[in-house]
DNA sequence: CTGGATGCAAACGCTTTGCAAATAG
DNA sequence: CTATTTGCAAAGCGTTTGCATCCAG
């Protein structure tokens, strides 16, 4: 019985890698592809997928899940920061959310280790308000 | 130019109201689905939809994205909590989140109306975390 | 060499849409 | 009456999977 099967440098997993912390901020598995394909290399769309998924289970990248069914990831290396989204329009604006204490205290309080958190605001902006 | 239509008061709207008033939590259109037809009903599919995504823009329901792409709602009127999640088994413990003032402080600062949040915290729990 | 990784296309699950029939007001 | 709502089935979309081929170690 061999345990965690070995996991092989390649190429592709390499790209994603550095697409990935390319990004700034979240980005879905086709925006990648896109941007990866558009840059010249035949990558294909599952290697994508597969590769991030693996990245988030090793806790190199984070993900969440967005409006419209899709799933946005982004290195672990970047700053945390959170959203106040305007569901009429769209816009988003970044803000600071000093959870970090918080969120500390209660995964300890449960037993819970390597906690990430994700927290998002919605509303009405007040363009949007004024209708 | 008439405003915006009226809308009208329908068995089937009644009955995906009743049947998200009487779920404790988040439910997922699917289930609220398979549910009422369970007890009888003859709706379909795709009116549940409707009707969910119409009281959501009513802010008569709250929604968020959940794993696996699916949609989740819950009763506008349902007492507001927190989920901390394993990433590893799935287990979901309910948490306590004092956000409430803060929220309302960036919505304000921001201009914004009608602000709901989504918090979830994602780690791994003890019983995980022994591999 | 050998088993993990890849690319493609087909399969999946959830959600939305087109359209004719039903119906609230 | 007439515009909204419904039910069904088909389409849409992001994601996952099966499988033969490829290639890192």
């Amino acid at each position: 019985m061999s345990g965690t099967p070995v996991r092989r440098q390649t190429r592709q997993k390499q790209e994603v890698r550095a697409a990935l912390i390319d990004s700034d901020d979240f980005v879905s598995a086709q925006d990648l592809y896109a941007q990866l394909r558009a840059s010249g290399s035949r990558i294909g769309l599952a290697t994508v997928y597969r590769n991030l998924n693996e990245m988030v289970h090793h806790d190199e990248a984070d993900t969440y899940h967005a409006a419209g069914g899709e799933q946005r990831f982004r290195s672990c290396s970047q700053g945390h920061h959170h959203h106040l989204i305007c569901t009429e329009c769209g816009r988003a604006t970044e803000i600071q959310a000093p959870l970090e204490d918080w969120v500390e205290s209660v995964a300890d309080q449960h037993g819970f280790t390597r906690v990430r958190h994700v927290v998002d605001l919605f509303g009405v902006c007040r363009d949007c308000a004024a209708d």
